[in-house]
DNA sequence: GGCCAGGACACCA
DNA sequence: TGGTGTCATGGC
């Protein structure tokens, strides 16, 4: 089943208008909050933010030299800090190698700039999707919880896994970084706001979305 | 006190 | 490829 996401995109825009997202004030706080809220709500991600920009004004050449059980101590309340210390710190430690130069990063690996980015412990489809847009401003789609969630309820099939919501939806040709970028944070507040409840749900502005002209088979 | 939150990974069949 | 247990914290 292959499912134009345009209609959507534009329902929800329209309803909600933009969002904004992702809500941080540079690439690096972009990066160190794409991997703390993996499976963690947002509010202990902005405690951890919170102590490291105390401790490196969140400036990635002083993240890259955080000694471990120092950045441990900063992002335990986000949980799982053993691996998503490893992670940060794997992370930012190879972008130091290009100068944190992040369009030179991305044009020296290209269309393989995911697969290396997935190489990274720590970093999996959804981090890897999530940096692609909001840091190397490429255009795809982000298939978390919510949007798998939100898919399956419009369209009546299940979308349990990321991959399988991923190949699914196709994004417009014409889409922009700008407009991927607001998909995923128009998917996320429109998740946190209303799909939780089945009375809101129901209530909601989306019971009006017809949903079939954009299912391709 | 149990459940969950904007996942990832190792292990298994 | 797909299902399950584990990793950890804080709010509700």
């Amino acid at each position: 089943m292959k499912i134009q996401a345009q209609p959507l995109f534009t329902k929800l825009l329209s309803e909600m208008g933009p969002q904004g997202w992702w809500p941080a004030r540079n690439h690096w706080e972009i990066i160190l909050g794409a991997i703390l809220v993996q499976n963690t709500n947002w509010r202990n991600v902005a405690r951890s933010l919170n102590q490291l920009e105390l401790a490196t004004n969140l400036e990635p050449q002083k993240i890259a030299v955080l000694p471990l059980a120092d950045l441990q101590a900063y992002i335990r309340p986000s949980g799982f800090y053993i691996n998503k210390s490893r992670a940060i710190q794997t992370i930012f430690q190879w972008l130091a190698t290009y100068d944190f130069a992040l369009e030179t990063v991305k044009a020296a690996y290209g269309s393989q700039l995911r697969n290396q980015l997935l190489t990274i412990r720590g970093i999996g489809d959804e981090t890897a999707d999530v940096l692609l847009v909001y840091v190397f401003k490429e255009v795809t789609f982000i298939a978390d919880k919510y949007a798998q969630k939100l898919f399956t309820r419009i369209y009546g099939q299940p979308f349990t896994s990321y991959r399988q919501l991923k190949k699914s939806v196709l994004l417009p040709a014409t889409f922009t970084n700008e407009q991927a970028q607001e998909f995923h944070g128009l998917i996320v507040e429109f998740g946190k706001c209303y799909l939780k409840k089945e009375a809101a749900w129901q209530s909601s502005f989306l019971t009006d979305f017809d949903p079939t002209p954009s299912i391709l088979s």
